[in-house]
DNA sequence: CTGAAAGCGCTTACAG
DNA sequence: CTGAAAGCGCTTACAG
């Protein structure tokens, strides 16, 4: 391999020279420029990142630790991670926790490390005190997305989960549902406990009741909604409507729905979360809520760069979501419909 | 950031004892290791990893390139490598290709820059002169999984596509099919030539026909599926069966199906290919041929491993593979059955 | 515009 | 067992 020294001795410079010829073409002659790089190419010279990172001490690489790489949910969200990353010549580390706590803080060490110069989280999971000092500021470069720790000062990007969970129940309420179960996900988790309370609110504003036995815990898997939804539609008073907090396993309650006979949407309507493009492959299509993935990575990663380069950054942004009606929701049969002036 | 340095002032000894004390406990002195030891606690030290990779010449790292992150069969490919990856203290950093050629290729660049000492690609669309010397050597440590460069020296896990899509194809004319099309990827990646040659080879030795309009060149999609799968389902002597080589063009070509009201399995079979968990999830329930995608992760990081550690290796490695018949498959209707002696 | 020199933080032959 | 010194390959203030 060859070094700035061989590009040195061969076109009659100092190193100095080759590096500055190499970056800065403005600081130098067209004839040493040339010189340096006619020499460079001759050598096939490829730049050391590791000799660069040390000297610099900056590595140009973030980290993005992600919950579990078999949640398709990220898919879009590490493109639009990427894709900004790239053209900022910033390499992407992706880090897969697998659902596992001790991983996922695991991957900080990469900071510390000098490997990574910022850490771009989607999971919540991690103890927050491996992230803030005893001021309550970020250790190191440090923006959320998706998930993220109320009331901390962690720069994220992610949605209303609250209003998104109360468009899904306004619908439903409206076709005259008012026996609604839900899925959530993890519900220590903060994005669970919002969509829990906009599923709570919007009941209450209608007067409804929510049985302990209508909520159900799942973890994201097509697999935990196919089991829960055993559970579910097994109630003496049936549900007419389950909300899940993901696509993945509201299709595992359409297979369950459809092993136990239960017509999807006449008998039971189901709403999934995220809009993954599997949803306009399930029969019925699933109706769900649509997040802006792509979107959130881009800004997520646009809002790491600031932090990076020094500028102080806005501290939260929230963008929009969409409820979008496909073919598992439709009024319930007549004899269970909610009887409401609206 | 603490250093060896100002470990090595507060222990009263010198940096190489620092050094030595932290890596090697056994070259050291139980007094001066437990001096070491409680100055770095004390100091919060981490290693710079970058520093110990210039001094070491080695990254510890390894990149892995996907061609395309939205595609879900890798998932469990990219958990096998992590597994072992991690278990060896090595740090795997995803190169996602979109589908890109020039993408992919500058992902080697991560190795000529020292921040990653071998690559483990998913992906052959890389120009081969990028890969190998004069001579016909990998330029570099380097592994290939699933897919591969035929006849070339570079080490590779896989399975033997031609013989899963012979199984398929044996499977299918026992029912008596023999109006079978198929819907690959890309015609000019090996994978699609091995599956073709079997597919072809097996129609062949059963002396039936491929109608040229049979075959349709997809890209992994779902939608892809589900658009090829129009043209395919319009056809005035219609196939009886569809062979997708892989799962998500299968689920694309079951909800064309759906809309042309065309019943699977009664009227139509539909055979996919991996295995991926979506497939028990599809109406019906998808019939494949199943990958063993962690194996396949873990055999193929081995085996870089081993490269890595300067071991000679095991050139080529071949997994086993599966039929796996669940609900789209089914013998055709009598007037379209073949009939032949068995 | 260019060069000599220092230094980023490690590790490792080489002496002792 | 321990230390002094060199060196991995860059970049960048400092002189000139």
């Amino acid at each position: 391999m060859a070094t700035v020294k061989d590009i040195a001795k061969l076109a009659g410079v100092s190193t100095a020279t080759v590096s500055r010829a190499l970056a800065n073409p403005k600081k130098v002659t067209d004839a040493t420029k040339l010189k340096v790089q006619s020499a460079a190419d001759q050598l096939g010279y490829a730049p050391n990142a590791i000799a660069r990172s040390l000297r610099t001490q900056e590595s140009k690489t973030i980290v993005v630790i992600l919950p579990d790489i078999g949640n398709h949910f990220f898919t879009d969200i590490i493109k639009g991670i990427e894709q900004i990353a790239h053209k900022n010549a910033y390499k992407v580390l992706i880090g897969d926790a697998g659902n596992d706590v001790d991983r996922a803080t695991k991957y900080l060490e990469l900071v510390y490390s000098k490997q990574a110069d910022g850490v771009l989280s989607l999971t919540a999971d991690i103890p927050i005190a491996n992230l803030l000092d005893a001021s309550g500021k970020p250790k190191f470069p440090l923006v959320m997305a998706c998930e993220y720790y109320p009331q901390s000062a962690i720069p994220s990007v992610h949605i209303d989960n609250e209003y998104s969970a109360r468009i899904v129940l306004e619908s439903l309420v409206q076709m005259g549902h008012y026996k609604i179960a839900c899925i959530t996900g993890d519900r220590r988790n903060s994005i669970s406990i919002a969509r829990m309370k906009g599923f709570k609110d919007s009941m209450k504003k209608w007067r409804l009741q929510i049985p302990d036995q209508y909520i159900a815990e799942g973890d994201y898997s097509l697999l935990s909604g196919y089991e829960l939804a055993a559970g579910l539609l097994s109630l003496e008073d049936r549900p007419s409507a389950i909300f899940c907090h993901n696509d993945e396993m509201a299709i595992g309650v359409l297979k369950r729905a459809r092993e136990m006979d239960i017509k999807v949407p006449e008998q039971l309507s189901v709403v999934g979360f995220d809009n993954i493009p599997f949803c306009e492959y399930s029969t019925p299509e699933l109706s769900t809520v649509h997040q802006p993935k792509q979107l959130i990575g881009e800004t997520a990663m646009k809002l790491l760069l600031n932090i990076l380069s020094g500028k102080k950054p806005n501290p939260e942004i929230t963008l929009p979501t969409q409820l979008i009606v496909r073919g598992t929701t439709m009024p319930p049969p007549l004899d269970q419909r909610l009887k409401i002036d609206i």
